[in-house]
DNA sequence: TTCTTAGCCAATCACCGAGCTCCTT
DNA sequence: AAGGAGCTCGGTGATTGGCTAAGAA
């Protein structure tokens, strides 16, 4: 229906123009698998799975990046810092379940912008 | 309720966290305090990976800048006291322009 | 000694590519301006990924387990995000699995006969003596509407 | 201002993907 | 039959440090 339309679209807009080769960068299959199998409760991974990863992740890090780099022209810097993404990461709730990964909130709360 | 206070983070500061989300963290937790107890945490981070590369990379000649340099055939022949008396040396860039 | 390495090690994501995503999105936010990315930013990225990874295979691991089988699948992984609640992944994902199951279908059909051929070939020459291995040409069948 | 540091180069080699076989569902 | 684990193998791009402009402080 609607949702498979758009499917077809961006898959063609992907495919067609010269982002095609700027973006997609797949991180290697592989390395995600075996990132999958460090939980010891996954047992079988079907070949499917490691090549939705490979793109989902590369869409993650983009929108995790869109966000700090807010954090890093509010602050008028042209490097983007470990706290900036604590913050996007604070900021957004979409990424908490990353909470305590990036622990770097003592700078992230000197450093606020927005 | 959307947000869900952490149970670390009460006895400070209550911290509020995605209530969707707020079961994995908790899981995720539990597993990184495993892993910690196999000590699969992080180590200290060395300064390479690969200690081969890192000799690659030692051994590799090096521009002016201290830019790696493309190889010349003199590097190839092996290392002999004799023919060009010339070790790395710098690679004169025809022009440096944009 | 080899066995005490780190695990961590293996579960990294290389930094080349995730550094290659970071910037190319951050040259979409600012065309005119190269931002640079600080080493412990970039390591930031590759270790909230490969979370990512962890959280996300978990929950799909609990989807998995809920229909009683055995092995994650792509719809697993569907799942775990839409729980999560990541509307901009869906979209390029579906896209991506049709475009994995696509091709995988082609290459199963054109892999499909000379596999038979292969069987058959296998159970004559079991008596036979040993023959050196034949190159096999790359068949790949490209499909268009 | 001072001083820290990210980006820039390209050659090796660890690792990834593409084949296999074997096994479970 | 379908498809994943777990090998092997060969091809290849990620890994890698010195210098210096860029920019954080």
């Amino acid at each position: 229906h609607l949702k498979l339309f758009w499917n077809q679209r961006m898959f063609e807009i992907n495919h067609t123009s010269e982002v095609a080769f700027k973006n997609s960068h797949p991180l290697p299959l592989a390395k995600i698998k075996r990132i999958m199998k460090s939980n010891e409760a996954v047992k079988m991974v079907s070949a499917e799975a490691p090549v939705l990863f490979a793109k989902a992740c590369e869409i993650f890090i983009m929108e995790l990046t869109a966000r700090a780099w807010m954090q890093t022209v509010g602050c008028n810097r042209r490097t983007l810092q470990r706290f900036d993404i604590a913050k996007a990461l604070q900021l957004d709730k979409l990424f908490h379940f990353l909470f305590d990964a990036v622990p770097d909130l003592e700078k992230c709360r000197k450093n606020v912008a927005i | 309720h959307a947000r869900m206070p952490l149970p670390l983070e009460m006895a400070q500061e209550p911290v509020y966290v995605n209530a969707k989300q707020y079961q994995g963290i908790l899981r995720r937790r539990q597993a990184r305090a495993k892993a910690e107890l196999e000590k699969k945490l992080i180590k200290n981070r060395k300064p390479y990976l690969h200690e081969s590369r890192h000799r690659h990379a030692m051994r590799r000649a090096r521009g002016s800048g201290g830019r790696f340099a493309k190889k010349t055939d003199a590097d190839s022949s092996k290392d002999t006291g004799a023919g060009k008396g010339r070790s790395s040396r710098r690679v004169q860039s025809p022009q440096s322009g944009s | 000694m080899e066995t005490e390495k780190v695990v961590s090690e293996t579960e990294e994501l290389p930094k080349t590519i995730v550094r290659r995503v970071v910037k190319d999105k951050l040259h979409d936010c600012s065309p005119d301006t190269d931002i640079s990315v600080h080493k412990d930013a970039l390591l930031a990225f590759s270790e909230s990924a490969r979370i990512f990874i962890h959280y996300v295979s978990a929950t799909a691991n609990d989807i998995c387990k809920e229909s009683k089988r055995q092995t994650i699948n792509g719809e697993d992984v569907l799942k775990a995000i839409e729980e999560i609640d990541f509307p901009e992944l869906m979209g390029p994902l579906r896209a991506s699995l049709d475009e994995f199951r696509q091709k995988n279908a082609g290459k199963r059909a054109g892999a499909s006969k000379s596999k038979e051929e292969k069987k058959k070939q296998k159970v004559e020459k079991e008596p036979s003596e040993k023959s050196g291995k034949s190159k096999k040409d790359k068949v790949n069948k490209e499909n268009d509407d």
